[in-house]
DNA sequence: AATATATTTGCAACTTAGTTGCAATTTTGT
DNA sequence: ACAAAATTGCAACTAAGTTGCAAATATATT
């Protein structure tokens, strides 16, 4: 009796051809139901009781970085948050936005700049990441 | 027989009513003399003989941030890498590359995207910041 | 120039995100 | 069920950045 999100894990990681193990399927589901970047620290409570060893879930996010499932999406606190990758093109993800006055974090994935153009320098931009700052709803 | 750019940063700390300390004139040299954002300590071994102590140059650079003299312009390997705020606007610094074969980092300051409009969410955006990635001039 | 006050500096100790090595366990294909 | 390949957990480590506090320095006042 899996659940969707069971079966979709499966199917990401089928796809990438990653072994379907219990730490890599909990993260996906962990990462599926946020609708923001979650730190190791958040993903290791959330994943459930009995909580996986941080390096093991430092490694498993390696893993799905390097198939391209997951993204870092920023340092805060100097801690890195990572999401799933499916709300991003290949050449960028969408903005980030933290609230200056409160600190919260959100994803605007309805918001997309054009790609900036390598002025003839020679620098060829494959990806491009826009972080933003200002007030959210609740502070304006 | 003063340099300069002591004088220059002299009058910068006084325009920013900071006291005018060795420490904080060495570390306004050292990021005036480069053209990419340093770590503390990258700035260590660039501010002479006597190698400051790195809380102190934590402490100078904060110092420096809060009257807007200097800014973070990104982590790399853990470490936030700090540069003059003379080639960003108000709403946004210059992009940074990274070149993703050879791992240097530029400072594009001819390089300016359009500054994100909120699409109807109530989010109010002050800042932008942009980071590149992709294959530098000798890497190509 | 000497003094008083406010600020900055250096040191030692600490915090914590992330990494490394290795043995034990789990996954997969046969 | 078995063997090979990959993953996991643990303990110990690394290193960027922080904290508390006493000593040193910058500035303003006499
Ligand atoms: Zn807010
Ligand atoms: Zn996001
Ligand atoms: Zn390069
Ligand atoms: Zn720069």
């Amino acid at each position: 009796m899996k659940r969707n999100s069971d079966l979709q894990a499966h199917r990401m990681l089928k796809a990438a051809k990653l072994y379907c193990t219990k730490v890599r399927i909990a993260i996906l589901k962990v990462l599926m139901k946020t609708d923001k970047p979650l730190s190791q620290e958040q993903i290791a409570q959330r994943s459930g009781k009995k909580r996986f060893d941080k390096v093991t879930i430092y490694r498993t996010l390696e893993s799905l970085l390097k198939v391209g499932l997951v993204h870092k999406a920023f340092i805060e606190k100097r801690a890195w948050h990572f999401e799933l990758a499916h709300n991003c093109t290949e050449s960028q993800c969408h903005p980030h936005f933290t609230c200056t006055n409160c600190g919260s974090t959100h994803c605007l994935i309805e918001i997309s700049l054009p790609m900036a153009k390598s002025p003839h320098k020679g620098f060829v931009i494959h990806r491009q990441q826009v972080r933003l700052e200002g007030l959210c709803p609740a502070c304006v």
